[in-house]
RNA sequence: GGCCCCAUCGUCUAGUGGCCUAGGACACCACCCUCUCAAGGUGGAGACACGGGUUCGAAUCCCGUUGGGGCUGCCA
């Protein structure tokens, strides 16, 4: 049975290159009925956290990753490292040195290949305190790396240094560690990024040391890097790389996986919407591309709001509560509630692409008053018929009946009465009651805020416009070409002293 | 500089010598639908980096060039 593992570094944050690659992981493993491990890479201190171990296992929760061993922490094998250590010591594959760095830059300035030049190599010096361990490449041969994404990669052993495996503080480093822990978990395929094939050659060579030349070795199967728009690998410093923070906008862990799988693989039938059960029957590692995916967020974005809609209604609503009941809720709790966001949902459910849109989405319904844009809000004011219009959505909707369906056929007849297709003419209603231009369809919106709240919300944008129009259009009445007139004058003026009041 | 990897529309990709006047998806544009916005529908623009081979035939195979990337740490 396969084994392989996610070998992360805790970083402080969940990197989605991170993601992708324990996902191909984790998908063959469950293809193949193999055994995932996760390990923590920790041999160095200063990675060594807890907080930043429970993020990783977090975050992998959430894409429902969840290891079938593991946690293993790298910094508690230290025991195993230092045999081998010894052991690799004893058989003559390493050579204590005690070059300094600015020694070796000094030697090795003008040569064609850059790197340490051996120096301690026949020195047979001790090991000891303040001495770092050198592994003895051979001069001469060929490593080939049996790559099942890319084909058999050469590197000549000449173009390796003699690369340092303990530090002369004493401690192993990440290519021992690792190679170390590779053979004790009993790990058969490797499966990381591509940044990691230069060193492969390097772990072969510890492991052929530690093991004896006619050993098995892992396969190795070297996935492409994720990049940004300038082709470059994904850094935490310009690109937004964390899990953690695609999270909290919104996006479903379903979606986040099956944007993952695309990123480097394409299913056979050619479907972009996968099913995690999907991708675990078609993935297949030697059908992984060579070239570099981008990692786009327009067509995650656009993937997660094919899941979103897809969600039935209790779901959705389940899913929107972080967004809608926690503290981030831009309304105050006691406002809010969740039959009444119900009604709206599957409204909203179809005009949003994450989750973290949907406030914006039905935040004039828990808010005492309606966020006003105020670009909306310039529309209204601009528009000669907004009074009429305003005025007579006041006498209409006072005494109909309040659905709907109703309000839908009075505001149709107001639209005709004003000349105006009922698109234009519920504009001013619209701002006035959700204070956006856009949003979840007026009617319905207006039915489940209720008549009182409606009303006076419309009474406040028609007073807010009375004192913005001036007082000619009053002793003129309604006419379009009265308000147009007395509209742009007094507009300035009149709509700071409103802000005051 | 050295070693290594890569190269199809702006992006993710299909394509494994003839089915390709290169297919799909995101993004973009137009139109339709429509109470706004979305969603949906229809249509459009848009790519085999370049040069040599091999072959009856090349996006597909080989070589070179160019371009991009990774690694080059007593980090992982």
């Amino acid at each position: 049975m396969p084994r392989v593992r996610f070998a992360p570094s805790p970083t402080g944050y969940f990197h989605v290159g991170s993601a992708r690659t324990a996902l191909f992981n984790w998908l063959f493993a469950r293809q193949t009925g193999g055994t995932f491990v996760l390990r923590i890479e920790d041999t160095d201190e200063e990675r060594n956290r807890e907080d930043w171990v429970a993020g990783i296992l977090s975050a992998m929760t959430w894409l429902h990753m969840d290891p079938d061993e593991g946690p293993y922490r790298q910094s508690g094998r230290r025991d195993e490292h230092h045999a081998a250590v010894d052991s690799l010591w004893a058989s003559g594959s390493l050579y204590a040195c005690d070059c300094t760095r600015e020694a070796v830059e000094a030697r090795t300035a003008g040569n064609a290949t850059p790197g340490y030049d051996g120096h301690c190599r026949t020195r047979g010096i001790e090991r000891g305190p303040g001495r770092a361990l050198r592994f003895a490449v051979p001069d001469e041969g060929t490593v080939v790396v049996h790559d099942i994404v890319r084909g058999d990669v050469e590197f000549p052993l000449a173009s390796i240094e003699d690369f340092v495996v303990v530090k002369s503080s004493g401690q192993p480093l990440f290519l021992l560690a690792n190679t170390v822990d590779d053979i004790a978990m009993g790990i058969t395929h490797v499966i990381r990024g591509e940044d990691l094939l230069p060193s492969t050659p390097k772990g072969m060579l510890i492991w052929r040391a530690l093991e004896g030349d006619g050993v098995a070795l892992p396969a190795f199967a070297h996935l492409p890097m994720l990049v940004n728009e300038q082709r470059k690998k994904l850094s935490k410093r310009r690109d937004p790389v964390s899990v953690e923070s695609y999270r909290e906008q919104g996006f479903l862990p379903e979606a986040f996986l099956n944007y993952l799988a695309l990123l480097g693989w394409s299913h056979p039938s050619g479907r972009e919407l996968l099913a995690v059960d999907e991708l675990v029957t078609a993935f297949r590692l030697e059908d992984v591309n060579h070239s570099p995916a981008f990692f786009d967020v327009q067509k995650l974005t656009h993937l997660n709001g094919e899941y979103v809609r897809a969600m039935d209604v209790d779901a959705f609503v389940d899913a929107c509560r972080p967004w809608t009941s926690g503290p981030g809720a831009p309304w105050p709790a006691e406002r809010f509630d969740e039959g009444t966001f119900r009604e709206l949902a599957p409204l909203v459910q179809e005009r949003v692409d994450t989750l973290g849109a949907v406030p914006d989405m039905v935040d004039f319904v828990f808010l005492a008053e309606p966020r006003m844009d105020e670009a909306a809000w310039a529309s209204v004011a601009a528009d000669p018929l907004a009074a009429t219009v305003l005025d007579g959505a006041l006498g209409a909707y006072a005494t109909c009946s309040w659905d709907a369906g109703t309000l839908h056929q009075v505001t149709a007849a107001l639209a005709e009465q004003v000349g105006r297709k009922l698109g234009k003419a519920q504009a001013p209603v619209r701002v006035a009651v959700t204070g956006r231009r856009v949003g979840p369809p007026l009617f319905e919106s207006m039915a489940v805020l209720g008549r009182a709240a409606t009303l006076q919300r419309l009474q406040a944008a028609r007073d807010r416009l009375g004192a913005v129009a001036g007082s000619e259009e009053l002793p003129g009445g309604a006419g379009p070409g009265v308000g147009e007139a007395g509209a742009l004058p007094g507009g300035a003026g009149a709509g700071a002293a409103v802000d005051q009041a």
